[in-house]
DNA sequence: AGCTCATGGTTGACAATGCAACTAGATGCG
DNA sequence: CGCATCTAGTTGCATTGTCAACCATGAGCT
């Protein structure tokens, strides 16, 4: 279990070494597994209790977030990590539910803004108590604090690790935020 | 470390203690992040060198490790975290691509096997090696073995907890297995 | 100004997936 | 045996998302 600590000769070639081990897999597995559970149950719930898929949560928990409630398709795509046509797609449905509205933007006439509206604020923070419940009852309730710090570091390295290399797709723009 | 296996006061009624505050969801959102940003850069190498979805591979995988080179659709549909449906569709890619082949099984007529081919085999074989790659780049040589032991467990007692509670849903029936 | 090119956003065509309805075979009961 | 019911798998339809093509506008250059 504990050897690869190594990392040795090879730098940039991408001369594999070894493939992992099956044995090395196992955090690889509980990952993907442990996700794919998680969030298929917590979309559940908060489509059954709320009628609101997690994308759309986590949109308008970011537009709430924002100054002014509000933020440019571009940010919003980047920040729910979905596709520019995605998020029109999305936002085209928060608009068509009343939770959200779009408005052309001031600066620069190519841009729309996305904002939430009163009763988008209503219905996330009505739908926050049920997803954070379920957060709390799935995760952080059977997460110790010290396992939580341990994963957030390590797997925050590894999501810095993905974005530093933007290099042959070019997929996850992350330029301007204000 | 577990501190929490209580689960205590609440059986029935979902008498929300604090939702987490924002500090507490640290862990969460690299979770969330991490995975994809992750899945979608490996999904879309394993796409580029080789065609191949990660579902796809999944269950070629799956396959290829299975006695026999074969399983029942509801097995594979299970192994692969996809819906009954969702099996059948990708089990058609599969087989139009000379990857699988689909037989009646023998000791229930209403059952298919998917079989894994040679080709499949080989197909599988090869894009591993990318895959693996991948995984070991981004995940295995950034987060160390300590952390990954920290990691598998702590998630795999997620999932466990998650298939436990199978109460209110039945959407992810773990049955049989072997 | 006028051109050219990059950028923000939307739209069309399409892929993947789930749910519900359906079909065919199994299972249990009278 | 014959019927009711359950189960395995497939298919129709709706949903959600991507990519590529497409405006319209901003920005830089001459």
């Amino acid at each position: 279990m504990t050897s690869q600590t190594t990392t040795p000769t090879e730098a940039a070639a991408p001369a594999r070494r070894a493939a992992p081990d099956d044995s090395q897999l196992g955090a690889w597995r509980a990952f993907l597994q442990t996700h794919a559970r998680l969030l298929h149950r917590l979309d559940e719930e908060l489509q059954a209790a709320h009628g609101l898929s997690l994308a759309e949560y986590d949109a308008l928990l970011q537009l709430a977030a924002a100054p002014d409630r509000r933020l440019r398709m571009s940010v919003l795509a980047d920040r729910v990590l979905l596709s520019r046509s995605g998020i029109t797609r999305l936002v085209d449905r928060l608009v068509a539910d009343g939770m959200v509205q779009r408005y052309p933007c001031s600066s620069d006439a190519r841009g729309s803004m996305a904002v939430i509206t009163a009763q988008g604020v209503n219905r996330l923070r009505t739908a926050s108590r049920t997803h954070l419940d379920g957060v709390r009852r799935f995760f952080l309730d059977v997460v110790s604090a010290d396992e939580q710090d341990v994963i957030e570091q390590a797997l925050q390295r590894v999501s810095d690790g993905l974005v530093g290399r933007l290099g042959e797709d070019g997929a996850c723009p992350s330029m301007a935020d204000a």
